[in-house]
DNA sequence: CTGGTAATTCATCGAGCGTTGAGATACGCT
DNA sequence: AGCGTATCTCAACGCTCGATGAATTACCAG
């Protein structure tokens, strides 16, 4: 990207004009600083679009506007940048975890809710990306977001529905979901993306219900 | 992975032993060159399990027991060597697909046979998922093997069976049966992984069927 | 036997990476 | 006003990467 440009569709945070004919000088800026915030911005940005290996520093602090420098003195490396830019989900995820404890809805429609809302802010669903990205290629990370899902989705899940076969039908409904909600973050122009909430959420909960409920075939043990 | 233990499912080309005294001296090596090929293999590995950026060239070359300037000479370049292992499925593709256009099964379940036949092939398996790895943070690459997917299998099924809003469909059913190659794949442990094929058609089919032939809610355009 | 071609290693280049330390500037407390 | 601290730029280091070109050895057709 040339000097100058800016790339479109992302938020301005902190790459404050710097007008005037003065050039870059080092030390502190004027006013409050919101450095850190537009790193972690333009991280997640770069993360969930690329992945974690093809994101420089580099890149993330132009987009920024600051000096690479900046990031190992908020981030402390690369990997404490990441890990920051994915933390971000704990904090709206409440909200949505407390609707699903007490939502009145049936149990699958419930599942669906949720998990539709979480996507639906830009920052959780860059965040939650930018994990399953990096789950595809690191096994560990793929095996603890497993066990994070079946432990925090599914068993209460399955507990509540009561069938066989737990394992195999969680897989297949987190699969299942986790498909669309990527096609929907990667394709925007894809017709599952063009869908609202409530429509997405009318659309998945038959075929999660019948993952989850119908009776599975006598072959599998 | 702890040193000195071999890896499994993976073919020992071209690491000849390289037995007696004598280093490594340059020049050819005496006999038939199967280099190129063990090249490939050991890159098809590397790329299926680590993606493109996080490869390099001189772990495939160690891998392979050559040197590194070889690939460069037998393949050109990174992207060179990287078309290359993907390009194998291709080959024994075709005979599924013949099946897949003579077989007298219902249009589902052959789908669903030719697709697990096709993850059974482990060069054809490690290809796959190298392409949607590499699809997943690459745009362009994601459409074009959404676009493939529509045209070589959704087109045709789509058809024979004759329902309405064919790319929702489709999209949710490859989706699903994605989710469920990636999860054999990356997690050789999951009870997925250790359904036989028959099995895993069998599990697959009636969802397969459901998202392929259920009424769609209202809301959907 | 001989000459050309293919296969292989080696040394090395330039670029880009993450990271570091030093110095400059602004802020906030006393 | 002044001092400590937080923020920020700059220059540069060491490393790894992909790529290149020359030198060396084996194969093969005549």
């Amino acid at each position: 990207m040339p000097p100058g440009a800016s790339r479109p569709g992302l938020a301005q945070h902190g790459v404050a004009p710097r007008s005037g004919p003065d050039q870059p000088k080092a030390g502190r800026r004027p006013g409050p600083s919101t450095t850190a915030q537009a790193i972690l911005t333009h991280a997640r940005d770069r993360f969930s679009r690329h992945g974690y290996a093809k994101t420089s520093l580099r890149s993330i602090a132009d987009d920024a506007g600051v000096d690479p420098a900046l990031i190992a003195h908020f981030f402390g490396s690369k990997r404490g940048l990441f890990d920051a830019a994915i933390q971000v989900p704990l904090t709206p995820e409440l909200p949505a975890m407390v609707e699903f404890q007490t939502s009145a809805k049936e149990p699958v429609e419930r599942l669906a809710t949720m998990y539709v809302k979480l996507w639906e802010t830009p920052e959780v669903a860059q965040a939650l990306a930018a994990i399953i990205l990096e789950a595809a290629h690191d096994a560990a990370a793929a095996r603890a977001m497993a066990r994070f899902m079946y432990t925090w989705v599914g068993e209460p899940l399955v507990r509540e529905l009561g069938v066989d076969h737990p394992e195999l039908r969680l897989r297949m409904v987190v699969g299942f979901m986790g498909a669309i909600a990527l096609q929907r973050q990667f394709d925007a122009d894809c017709m599952l993306a063009q869908l609202g909430p409530d429509q997405l959420v009318e659309l998945m909960v038959p075929t999660m219900r019948f993952i989850l409920t119908s009776p599975l075939p006598q072959g599998v043990p």
